[in-house]
RNA sequence: GCCCGGAUGGUGGAAUUGGUAGACACGACGGACUUAAAAUCCGUUGGCCCAAACGGGCCGUGCGGGUUCAAGUCCCGCUCCGGGUACCA
């Protein structure tokens, strides 16, 4: 056999292995480069083709940059905590852990088959206890810290109870839990405890109480908040986790409830996660996710007083305060705290019942359901604080009590809601922008000018927006404020397959547990306990340590993958999560390749740990993944066959619409160019054996197609191990790449693959004939060799340079089909050659190296460099275009001046016939591109 | 609604700074080899038109305008598709 991929991938994959090829040291005679892939989730149903597709292009990079002369770390491990494993516990009492180890054995055996340059020596796995002894170090780290504003980083919270004991909370500027604060934004921490307190007062505290007031400030804290959960699960999810009101994993439905849970706070570094996007070389896509995210807005908060309620003011976050004047009436949100104290007698009735009705109403069904107006008149009314005139106080659950104060100025001229709000309930609509019709919505552009607006009549919101800032903050009416969208996120889970928090309850005040390592139990059940304590309340013996009760609750899926990356620089520490040495030496992830669905779970919280750990010194970086790439999901494509309806008759493609048929998917390994084959069929399914066909013209039962998703339910799913078996792996590496641009989504299609196996047996055939003998000669190569072999080089690393990984192969293709044109068996052209397909198509670049003569093993083969001069044509071709059309092809030597250029071919006879004695106008010559004659 | 992408032959896609649109493949069609099939090799393949042929012309990158010697690429205005997100004040 000419190309026998089997026998050269087996040979080369155990030579890399026996030579531990490669295991990455730190070294400083080379430059470092870290190419990482996110790692995977090992699920039971294994990878299909769409999953390899980031690991190749990351693993070409890789052998790219190491033949380049980088010292390049890329490792792989595993995601290894997470629901499907435990629900598949509960259902068959199997451990998670055994389930987790037969799915990794199963990723790995399917990872190897294709090759990868992975370092195994370096795997990480979130479930080991070596693993995760670490998150729960960082965890530790995080409750021993809080965020001093002033400095605009972490710091320990000794720094603060120093503090306190000292000179109490005065002139603190430290972030502070929003349960902590007042709707004025004074400090509340419990009963008589409230605004600026002293060293005595803190002093005189309980240990309880300053447990409590100290986690106001801890960057994990403990928290009674509303959270996300889901009863099916029977845990609490992040805001991330919920989609659309169902649960990301399972689509289970998701209730807000309140709970007391261990929280993270993320929002005090939302500043710097916004600021750390503009350093990072991301798509603008995800940069977008996750600025929405953070939803940084900046506006005003203003103070309304309230009519016949001295010193009660509501306070209201506006983005706008340029359309002050053009504000009507307000809108709390029908769970303001404000509300039943406001409402009159006359409309309690009606407020309560609406208040009632909206808490009734799930998350689900708001977001489901109708978009009809609602809302309520409290009876109340505040001051117009420029104007004093009385402005309606209604309840609306348009208003969201989380966000900004809860409450809003309606401005029904210059928001679409407001407006709309005021149609509704007939409430006045202040025109405030010149030449704007009221009747068709409101004006929300920011270059609409202002009327009725006193100062800023005629100025445009742009220009008055800061005047209105700075007016009303010298007026002592607002002040400038800040929102986010962002919340801080859940950090419990009350499940069994996570980290334990190194955390114990003496007298109901959270201690961390350090010295011993806090392991996961084993338990009898994975499921809750008969008081509704999470699993590891089971755990006897485990459950109570140190005489006092443990924390029963587990860290969430992305504790252990915000740290991962950099656990690999340094992965058998027992001393250190990384040490300091080995983290300076990697430096941030060069380049990082994975899916972009983790857009505003795993992307922010690793930045966020990494932003941390930074402040910590503990890492020399502050952001993750210098570069990212996020490839697009392949798609499957799916064969369908066409039974007549009520017999088992089916039709063919063709004649598909000549009967009542139905479409049934088919799986596509029995379907080949869109051909089914009828006994595999037949034999397929048993309700399918006695089925007959009626073919097209050629005799052959053509199938229906249709890209989608790929699933198992659809019978279209392209198993790896398979193409590997039939075509080898460095074929299905080339043709993944070759599909297209990676970040695209794109249907996978089986059919082409057999074009990319053969380039490759192409490839092969220029160093051994077809019955084995070897064709590689010392002879003097041509030109026409040497040029297709460095424009080769050339083009593949450019565009390996840009990471467009499927151009390379187009490259590659074109190299070869030119080499077998000149006939090129040269050794001088072939080493070269086989190092430069050896990222794509390692196993057979290995064997060609070798049959060549080449020195060592290809993997560390230098980069071929293109010799400009080889390139060099000594004729140049110009088409030659008249007012832009080309007309005809023109050639001179490759020296010739433009000069010189224009007036050879204003003299060729050709020109003359285009010209038809007209003179030319004008005459564009771009040197070795194109000359275009006006005239 | 808002935000981010995208639209190029029968299909996947290429065209990197505005410079020959359709590279490279797939598929299809025709041919060679073969008892046959597979494999391999050769040729044709965006549409329309003129020509017996050699050749030649016109149109063409979602739609409509514009800038330019020259536009798939830049500008203005739309349409459709994909993804994200949502009563965020």
């Amino acid at each position: 056999m000419e190309y026998d991929f089997k026998a050269i991938e087996a040979k080369w994959r155990a030579r890399w292995t026996a030579d531990g090829t490669y295991v990455s040291q730190e070294r400083n005679d080379k430059p470092k480069y870290y190419v990482l892939d996110m790692f995977p989730y090992p699920s039971g149903a294994g990878l299909h083709v769409g999953h390899p597709l980031g690991y190749i292009a990351s693993d070409v990079v890789a052998r790219y940059k190491r033949q380049c002369g980088f010292n390049v770390l890329h490792p792989q491990g595993y995601d290894s905590f997470g629901l499907p494993a435990e629900q598949y516990a509960i259902q068959t009492g199997q451990h998670p852990a055994v389930t987790t180890e037969q799915n990794i054995s199963r990723y790995r055996s399917q990872l190897d088959l294709l090759g990868f340059s992975y370092d195994w020596s370096r795997e990480v796995r979130t479930s080991s206890p070596n693993y995760y002894r670490w998150t729960q170090w960082i965890f530790s780290q995080l409750f021993g810290h809080g965020y001093d504003q002033s400095a605009d980083q972490a710091a320990p919270i000794s720094a603060l109870t120093d503090r306190f004991a000292e000179r109490g909370n005065a002139d603190l500027n430290w972030a502070v839990g929003e349960e902590t604060l007042t709707e004025a934004g004074e400090l509340h921490f419990g009963e008589g405890f409230e605004g600026v307190f002293s060293a005595q007062q803190w002093n005189g505290l309980s240990e309880k109480g300053k447990s409590d007031l100290l986690m106001a400030y801890r960057m994990a804290y403990l928290a009674d908040s509303e959270v996300n959960w889901c009863p099916a699960l029977g845990t609490v999810l992040a805001n991330d986790e919920v989609i659309g009101g169902l649960s990301e994993r399972g689509g289970h439905p998701v209730v807000r409830k309140k709970m007391r849970q261990w929280m993270m706070r993320i929002t005090a570094y939302a500043d710097r996660l916004l600021d750390g996007l503009e350093r990072i070389d991301w798509s603008d896509s995800i940069k977008e996710v996750q600025r929405n995210w953070i939803g940084r807005s900046t506006g005003a908060q203003l103070m309304f007083n309230i009519e016949g309620h001295q010193g009660l003011n509501i306070e209201v976050f506006s983005t706008r305060p340029d359309t002050l004047h053009g504000a009507s009436f307000l809108v709390l949100a029908p769970e303001h705290p404000f509300v039943l104290d406001i409402t009159t007698e006359s409309q309690r009735a009606e407020v309560q019942a609406y208040q009632v009705e909206t808490a009734a109403r799930s998350e689900r069904e708001r977001m489901a359901g109708d978009r009809g107006v609602t809302g309520c008149f409290t009876g109340a009314h505040a001051a117009h604080p420029l104007t004093g005139d009385l402005m309606p106080i209604w309840i609306a659950d348009y208003v969201l009590a989380g966000y900004g104060t809860g409450a809003v100025m309606a401005v029904p001229a210059g928001d679409q809601r407001d407006w709309e709000f005021a149609r509704a309930f007939g409430l006045s609509i202040p025109p405030i922008f010149e030449g704007h019709n009221l009747e068709e919505g409101a004006e929300t552009d920011k270059n609409a000018v202002l009327c009725n607006s006193g100062d800023w009549n005629g100025m445009t919101c742009h220009k008055a927006l800061p005047e209105a800032m700075a007016f009303l903050s010298e007026a002592g009416l607002a002040k400038p404020k800040v929102n986010h969208r962002l919340r801080d996120a859940v950090f419990s889970r009350q499940r069994y397959w996570g980290e334990p928090f190194p955390v114990c309850y003496v007298d109901q005040i959270p201690q961390l547990i350090e010295g011993d390592h806090v392991l996961l139990p084993e338990v009898d059940a994975y499921l809750p306990t008969e008081e509704g304590e999470p699993p590891l309340a089971r755990a006897e013996k485990w459950n109570v340590q140190q005489g006092d009760r443990m924390e029963f609750n587990t860290m969430p899926g992305w504790a252990g993958s915000s740290w991962y990356f950099l656990r690999y620089m340094d992965p058998h520490n027992e001393n250190a999560f990384c040490s300091r040495e080995k983290s300076d030496h990697w430096g941030q992830v060069d380049l990082y390749i994975g899916g972009a669905e983790h857009g505003t779970g795993h992307l922010l919280y690793s930045r966020f740990w990494t932003k941390f750990l930074f402040d910590l010194d503990l890492i020399g970086f502050d952001e993750p993944f210098a570069k990212m790439i996020n490839q697009g999901m392949i798609l499957g494509r799916s064969s369908f066959v066409y039974r007549i309806e009520g017999t088992q008759t089916f039709v063919t493609f063709e004649q598909r619409k000549s009967h009542r048929t139905q479409r049934l998917h088919v799986d596509i390994s029995l379907v080949q160019n869109d051909i089914l084959d009828l006994d595999g069929f037949r034999a397929w399914r048993p309700e399918f054996a006695n089925a007959e066909f009626t073919l097209n013209e050629k005799g052959e039962y053509r199938c229906g197609s249709e890209v989608e998703k790929m699933s198992k339910s659809k019978f279209n799913v392209e198993n790896p191990d398979d193409l590997v078996e039939r075509y080898g792996a460095d074929t299905l590496r080339c043709y993944e790449m070759f599909l297209g641009p990676l970040e695209q989504a794109k249907p996978w299609d089986t059919q082409g693959i057999n074009g990319v196996h053969g380039f490759l047996r192409k490839l092969s055939r220029l160093y051994r004939g077809a019955d084995g003998e070897t064709l590689v000669h010392d002879g003097q190569p041509s030109p026409e060799g040497e040029r297709a072999l460095h424009k080769t080089i050339k083009k593949v690393t450019e565009d390996l340079d840009r990471l467009s990984w499927n151009t390379v192969v187009s490259a590659m293709m074109i190299g070869v089909n030119e080499l077998t044109e000149a006939k090129a068996h040269q050794r001088a052209l072939l080493q070269p050659l086989a190092a430069l397909v050896a990222p794509y198509a390692p196993h057979m670049a290995e064997e060609l190296w070798e049959l060549c003569g080449g020195s060592g093993l290809v993997v560390d083969a230098p980069w071929p460099k293109w010799d400009a001069e080889k390139l060099v044509e000594s004729e140049t071709t110009y088409p030659v275009q008249f007012n832009g059309k080309v007309r005809f092809q023109f050639s001179v030597p490759s020296d010739t001046a433009p000069a010189d250029v224009e007036s050879a071919v204003l003299q060729d006879e050709r020109t003359a016939k285009q010209l038809q004695g007209r003179s030319p106008k004008k005459i564009i010559v771009v040197p070795g591109r194109i000359i275009n004659i006006v005239g």
